[in-house]
DNA sequence: CACTATGTTGGTTG
DNA sequence: TCAACCAACATAGT
């Protein structure tokens, strides 16, 4: 479900609910979810008396931090994460529950089951799966543009496939590379390394300002997506491409149209992207 | 009813 | 090494 804003606003309004709890228990209704330990009973006694010290994200992963642990969520498509007295009727698709010591559960949603949790003894969460190979963050200083340009003219691949490699630049789903790709003017089939060092300091100033933008805004609630207190996200309004096809463009009046890009649907105004 | 698409990413295949 | 494809899974839309 969620990109860099919308993991970053889930962080945010999940810290207030969560933070300096203690976990009694933990229910797994679902063990596929746990990639580490493999042994799920050892995941469960592994955080049995363990506090919430703070929660920090990195690209689109969520990183809870504990006493000594420090556990790694992906919520892929569709994971969300809920705070609920204990009493409260567990909804379908609750795979993972977390119970405080204060009766109130931190509850693991997500209707296709894609998404996964990491549970690591607190510094090696850095040097290992899945978060060793991670690029940069958009905004982090790291991100430079002789870092990109670099990246990108060492492959023959699509622009839009490097913008979703998370390796390359962390954060960016296929809403945000769409955004940004169309507010730098260039189209995402054109191959990386044929991209001039201005069109790829555009594409990368862009990224970091439409994702900045977004996190202002508390992501985009395009289908299911809201942050951990029931609340939508607002960017979807500001959106020139995505979900936008047979609309016209919000710059030229062209109409926005739809195609198939590395895999994936892709948005693109054929005008104003070169 | 069947077929397709979906804010993701890892593994497999060629 | 890299890019294309598929799988994991459930649901909504055409």
């Amino acid at each position: 479900m969620p990109e860099l804003p919308e993991v970053e606003t889930i962080k945010n309004t999940l810290k207030q609910l969560v933070i300096h709890k203690t976990i009694e228990d933990v229910t797994i209704q679902w063990p596929k979810i746990i990639k580490r330990p493999g042994d799920t009973a050892a995941f469960r006694m592994d955080l049995l008396g363990q506090s919430i010290l703070n929660i920090h994200r990195r690209g689109k992963f969520l990183l809870f931090e504990l006493d000594d642990y420090t556990l790694v969520s992906h919520l892929r498509m569709e994971g969300k994460y809920s705070v609920h007295q204990k009493e409260e009727k567990v909804k379908k698709h609750t795979h993972v529950i977390f119970t405080f010591t204060d009766q109130t559960e931190l509850r693991y949603n997500d209707v296709r089951k894609f998404g996964t949790m990491h549970l690591f003894p607190k510094g090696m969460e850095l040097t290992e799966s899945p978060l060793n190979k991670l690029g940069p963050d958009p905004f982090d200083e790291a991100f430079t543009l002789d870092y990109f340009y670099q990246k990108l003219q060492h492959t023959n691949r699509l622009i839009k496939a490097v913008l979703l490699d998370q390796s390359v630049v962390a954060g960016l789903g296929n809403i945000y590379v769409d955004e940004t790709l169309f507010k730098a003017g260039i189209l995402p089939t054109r191959r990386a390394d044929t991209l001039s060092k201005k069109e790829t300091a555009a594409i990368r100033s862009q990224a970091i300002a439409t994702i900045t933008n977004a996190v202002a805004k508390g992501g985009s609630t395009i289908r299911s997506y809201v942050n951990s207190q029931g609340n939508m996200g607002m960017f979807q309004l500001e959106l020139y491409v995505y979900g936008q096809e047979n609309k016209p463009c919000k710059d030229c009046g062209c109409e926005i149209v739809k195609m198939k890009v590395a895999g994936r649907g892709t948005h693109v105004c054929l005008h104003c992207q070169k």
